[in-house]
DNA sequence: TCCTATCTGAGAATCATTCCTCTTGACTCC
DNA sequence: GGAGTCAAGAGGAATGATTCTCAGATAGGA
């Protein structure tokens, strides 16, 4: 289980879609293509840290000011039944949403909440034998590392680290 | 990544305390020992099903009818203050807390929304170079399966399973 | 261009979780 | 064992993320 044989890279997310590949992606899925629908799809692909609803709905607000709250949830939740998003919720408060949509794991930052995508060819074949004797049919898996990101290392070392970071 | 060789056994949570061994554990993280505490925690670790306070409320309030909701979120956050709880939330709707603070993994149920827990020696043993070279400093880790258990496949195999089940 | 199903915005409603205040009770020290 | 202290508990209100309802707007096929 230690070696890792293939190239991995840390994901720094750069997806970058026009309005129009937005839209045929869309309209492959049986979407209506609507300018608010195709804003929000775009903050969040173009999004690394994960945003929140809220997030999203700060960020588009601008372009589109009349936007309400209720179409950026409603339209999440169209974009994750047509498997164009992830949700995820590591911190127990609010959901936070995953545009990239590739097989991919996350590095969740104890000190600050950054949750940072990783991508590894090894952690994508992780197959258990325990699990098949259970029965249970896998579908999918995603590996969590917990820890500490470099910037909180530096701000904060171990040693002196104290214990009220954030807990999971 | 494929060789398992360790024996690993699905966990069926039998955990079993005493209100006097549960007492100890209480006074030696420092904390206060009350009945209520006690029952609360008690009902926790002997559930095998990662349960909401919601369900730990509706459970403890048989044996103490005046029980808050309050206090059982409060004494939820004690005990995962503490280190004795594990909040999980892979629904976005509401946690769910996890008796169960020996390192382990799930099986996600997307049929019956089902949590199992799996413990795999291996899993536990899992390090990835690729993380390493990001400088980010693991702590821990957990690996979640999602599927289908035993029971949703029996009753609607694959073949003809429909597709509303639930997405994470 | 028209029609209709679907989408959007606005505001209200819902519901898990937290906060506030007062009362109770666990633990310490004598 | 008794008194004092301070954290824990109960009850109810508040908070805040998310969902619902409904009326008006619009995407997209005919």
């Amino acid at each position: 289980m230690k070696a890792i044989r293939k190239v991995s890279t840390l994901k720094t997310r750069t997806a970058r879609l026009s309005p129009e590949e937005i839209g045929r992606t869309f309209r492959e899925r049986g979407l209506k293509v609507t300018p608010q629908r195709t804003a929000i799809y775009q903050a969040l692909i173009e999004n690394p840290v994960h945003p929140t609803a809220d997030h999203l709905y700060t960020q588009v607000k601008r372009v589109y000011p009349m936007l309400s709250l209720n179409t950026v949830y409603r339209t999440l939740g169209v974009l994750r039944n047509a498997g164009l998003t992830h949700e995820v919720n590591y911190w127990h408060d609010r959901s936070q949403f995953d545009g990239n949509i590739n097989p991919h794991h996350h590095l969740i930052c104890l000190g600050c909440r950054m949750i940072q995508d990783l991508t590894d060819a090894s952690l994508d074949r992780l197959t258990v034998s325990s699990v098949r004797r259970t029965g249970f049919e896998v579908t999918g898996h995603q590996v969590e590392f917990y820890g500490y990101c470099t910037r909180c290392r530096r701000r904060n070392p171990a040693a002196k680290r104290k214990r009220k970071e954030w807990s999971v």
